[in-house]
DNA sequence: CGTCCCCTTGAGCAGAATCAAGCCTAGTGG
DNA sequence: CCACTAGGCTTGATTCTGCTCAAGGGGACG
């Protein structure tokens, strides 16, 4: 992401060094302390948080260029975990005493994570399966195309349909037909951990409301 | 809250002034640029987005000690709006060029802010009808208990059931069905602006996971 | 070759939405 | 003082979206 460009720089004094981790291993485990913060160079991650009864919420997707952890200011125990879905390569920052200067841009990325939150936010509440979904693979394209990781309308999503049932609020099976649905309407395909919009239009009028609305019935 | 203390201190050479504003009206309204961060005195209000077909999203609640605003650092247009519930009294911080010296608070504060957005993610997410309203209510009670203005099991909850059920993915007449239905459990009561928990045991067990899980039907 | 993981599909059910009234209360104005 | 209105709450009947349960298929890998 362009914007974070500058942030990137000023961060770079605390950077104390760079790892690799692979596919399905924790980065940050719901109720440890937090002391670092992490800017992920390449692959996909996730953010989320378990319930007592086995349900999870994938609060976010994490994608190369994002940053985790940036509430480690707070100094509580985390309340989510961040898991690798891919290898996954990220610059470490050790920022114990935290100077002045870094607060500001700190500030700008905990604002533009939010940001994100709200529109998620935005799709578990009022709207459809078939609505998120559309809105999600949209939303994926974009944040991946800003980065330079998208081919035109063919990019990378490494996620089982298990990962877009949590972080969607659905069932895998529900997922599961909605994206049959949308094959179907030539409007997206998934194959081989790759997603190709056919139909970025079409795509983009479901994901704002859903356009197949039932009629009214004859009395 | 306690732990907003020395934020606010640390904000006071920044404040402007003291505003009030009537029940209904808008404080920020969606699509508006922002330059001041307020921090609310007393009374309710909520942030919230609008789809373009009508349907709205609560994003959060606001109550008496929340700040509204943080990330105007971002510098742009202001997705979502927020509007008074009941009469409003805030304070008003006018931060043009920001001193380093309180970029950490805010930093704080954002961060604070966005646990609250993770939890409600997770109320949207996996919950259903019950557990979300359940979970609602007692997250209303702690927030106004932590601020001194809960009397024990009993607070003052200004919302209508269109505001509940716009905040917690729900439809007005499922909201009314599930209160009742918890009133009829003897777990809460509301009545005149006011919300009484009976039990609140039940009422967190509800929230934790409904245990109203139907039995296997003979075959 | 067997196991594991993921995807797919069907049948049936239920939780929540929609549609449609009706009620109550507070406020307004004639 | 009372009719009238408007906003919010309540309830019933009905429909449908999305869930649960269940089973089978295919590819990757040891």
């Amino acid at each position: 992401m362009g914007r974070a460009a500058s942030e990137t720089a000023l961060l770079q004094p605390f950077k104390t060094g760079r790892r690799t981790c692979a596919a399905t291993s924790a980065i940050i485990r719901q109720g440890e302390r937090q002391e670092r913060i992490y800017h992920v160079q390449s692959g996909w991650a996730h953010r989320s948080s378990l319930l007592s009864d086995g349900r999870r919420q994938i609060l976010d997707i994490v994608l190369p260029g994002d940053f985790i952890g940036l509430d480690w200011i707070l100094g509580v125990e985390i309340s989510y975990s961040v898991e690798a879905i891919t290898e996954l390569t990220y610059d470490v920052f050790g920022i114990v005493e935290l100077e002045a200067d870094i607060a500001l841009p700190l500030l700008r990325l905990a604002a533009l994570e939010r940001q994100r939150l709200d529109l998620h936010m935005i799709s578990l509440g009022p709207r459809s399966a078939s609505e998120r979904v559309a809105a999600f693979l949209i939303d994926c394209r974009d944040r991946l195309a800003a980065r330079g990781l998208a081919a035109g309308a063919i990019f990378p999503l490494p996620l089982t349909q298990q990962h877009m049932a949590d972080y969607l609020g659905l069932t895998l099976v529900h997922v599961n037909r909605v994206l049959r649905r949308l094959a179907e309407r030539r409007l997206v395909t998934l194959e081989n951990g790759e997603a190709v919009i056919h139909d970025m239009d079409g795509l983009m009028s479901l994901a704002a409301a859903d356009h197949e609305r039932p009629g009214t019935l004859p009395v």
